[in-house]
DNA sequence: AATATATATATGTCAAATACATATATCATA
DNA sequence: TATGATATATGTATTTGACATATATATATT
């Protein structure tokens, strides 16, 4: 069931599925969740809220992720060893898990760095032959 | 259950799924089928059998896919409006359901390519951020 | 003649990622 | 006292596609 199998007619003209946003997400399926965290932490230590609302702060394909998925991922993170946390010592206020990058974390960031890299690579590709074909 | 869970030790040096093909990957999610199918039927006709041995001639990020996944997206691309299919007469061999790429197809295909030249401008944002860090 | 391989299309099943909804608790302000 | 911001977390449903398997035709090999 997609936004646009409203059925009949409407087979002619542009149709609301055409919107290039739809196109722009990956979902579901990866929503750049690991990569935006890396890349965060990558300048200081911080906490699920603060990164949460810190996310459009990293330019990546797709709308900014859930909630739920942060927190889940930063804990998978974790046991992965790409980061570690810790319960910050504050007098007042919910407490805080703080999230540091490793040295693993770190590597990982710069693999999805060059990922990226090679991203651009391929579609700029795919975008050559799409001209090349009607020019 | 990824690759690289193999537990213990293994912390300090480069560990496999550092690897940069793993996140050059999509998956599970988007594997990019419909703009590679969309892609190659509009440059003419061709069956199912054959778009899958020509997947690789479209670049996209991630491996080509699943032969099942193909079959299964071009029926739901023609019930979607974006292909028509007619069985070819052959007096030998099996029998191929050809298929061609409809207006609303092309519009789509369309939609793909300018959300390709986003993406890409967001990739490219994405890696200034990160030089300028470090420079 | 029997077997294997290429061509060709299709379905069964399972796991991964994550959106959406909800639950919990602290603290400040109206 | 109620509302909203801060802060973390879990329950559940959906989507996508890999992997495996099933079916059938035709050709090449033994």
């Amino acid at each position: 069931m997609t936004k646009d199998d409203v059925a009949g007619g409407d087979r002619n003209h542009h149709s609301p599925a055409d919107d290039v946003e739809t196109y722009m997400r990956e979902g579901p399926g990866k929503r750049f969740i690991e990569p935006r965290i890396l890349f965060l932490l990558s300048r200081g230590p911080a906490h699920g809220y603060e990164l949460l609302g810190r996310m459009d702060e990293v330019p990546m394909p797709g709308p900014v992720p859930d909630t739920g998925a942060v927190y889940r991922r930063l804990r998978e993170m974790e046991k992965g060893g790409l980061l570690i946390s810790a319960w910050d010592e504050r007098d007042s206020g919910p407490r805080r898990r703080v999230y540091s990058i490793t040295a693993q974390g770190g590597r990982r960031l710069a693999a999805w760095v060059e990922a990226m890299r090679r991203r651009m690579q391929t579609l700029q590709s795919f975008l050559d032959l799409y001209e090349e074909k009607r020019s």
